[in-house]
DNA sequence: AGCCAGGCTCTCG
DNA sequence: CGAGAGCATGGC
């Protein structure tokens, strides 16, 4: 089996990035490793299988390619999305700067060091995603999500471990508005993601408006039927890695922002205030003072009902 | 049991 | 225009 060793940006902790959230299916995490099918350029799977075998200050990750022989092209290809998946060459030093200096957010980056902000597989993959997490809890969007690609995606065996594909948007579109419900979605939910996967196939791009000016992909986002404010910013942060974006209104970040800021029901503007000073670190700080104020809150919720 | 949960659209006044 | 209803599943 094909194993190629990658250096991350020091540090790096992947245990606590895949354990900070779990990852949405078909991303799986197992303690060790990182499990993942990668649907190359030419339209193979390519499984792939990492975990991190160096310390947080002087990372390493292992790398490999366990469904066989892969030519060298895909490989790479398989090799740059995890990369980009786990934001290996992403350089953090100015997040950890920024939260250094705060005296708010200073015990909050030095518990998280080596931590990544939660990032999308790919551009489609976190706009449908996204969609998906809208209003609901996140348990019972992961639910929702798990059906799905186990509903529409290539089911694949990889050395007695079975993977799934995300599915293709011709996928979806076979699926149909009837199939969408049965695997858990809203009615409005499957016409968002029907139209999603018509517009892809009709030449709608995610991935291109990496370079838009931010107001006009916002606006390119939202005139989509079923992606308001709160999707488009969480797209752009984790689908398209714009970090300068934080989905202030997001019931989870204003919590964070209530507890570490002491502001009473903050909305998003005042959010948006406050991120608007970390530039392009923005979405990795607020992601950051995420995960810790809900380690809190099981921490509390855990000493209330012990 | 019933309400709320990382929203959004549609309807109505 | 602002306010309110309805929605999917899971957890409390």
């Amino acid at each position: 089996m094909k194993v190629i060793e990658v250096e991350p940006k020091s540090p790096f902790d992947l245990r606590l990035t895949l354990v900070g959230t779990e990852p949405a299916f078909p991303s799986i995490y197992d303690g060790e490793y990182l499990w993942r099918l990668v649907r190359t350029s030419h339209g193979s799977l390519v499984a792939v299988r990492a975990r991190q075998v160096g310390p947080v200050e002087e990372p390493l990750l292992e790398i490999a390619f366990p469904s066989g022989p892969v030519a060298d092209e895909e490989m790479e290809e398989a090799l740059s999305a995890i990369c980009r998946f786990l934001c290996v060459h992403d350089d953090l030093s100015g997040a950890h700067a920024k939260m250094e200096a705060d005296p708010v957010l200073r015990s909050i980056g030095r518990a998280l060091k080596g931590m990544r902000p939660w990032t999308a597989f790919s551009p489609l993959e976190g706009l449908l995603d996204a969609i998906m997490f809208q209003q609901i809890s996140l348990k019972a969007a992961f639910s929702i999500i798990r059906r799905f690609v186990m509903g529409l995606g290539q089911r694949v065996e990889v050395g007695g471990r079975v993977l799934y594909a995300f599915p293709r948007a011709q996928d979806i579109l076979a699926a149909g508005p009837e199939r969408l419900r049965a695997l858990g979605l809203s009615r409005n939910k499957a016409v968002y993601v029907l139209n999603l996967a018509r517009a892809v196939i009709g030449g709608f791009e995610p991935a291109g408006m990496a370079d838009e000016p931010l107001g006009r992909a916002l606006e390119e986002l939202m005139a989509l039927k079923g992606i308001g404010r709160w999707t488009a910013e969480l797209f752009l942060a984790t689908g398209l890695k714009r970090w300068e974006v934080v989905p202030a209104d997001d019931l989870g970040i204003r919590r964070a922002f209530a507890r570490f800021y002491g502001l009473e029901d903050p909305r998003g503007d005042a959010i948006r205030a406050v991120a608007s000073r970390w530039g392009r670190d923005a979405w990795p700080i607020a992601y950051a003072m995420l995960v810790a104020s809900e380690r809190m809150d099981r921490v509390l919720g855990a000493t209330q009902s012990g």
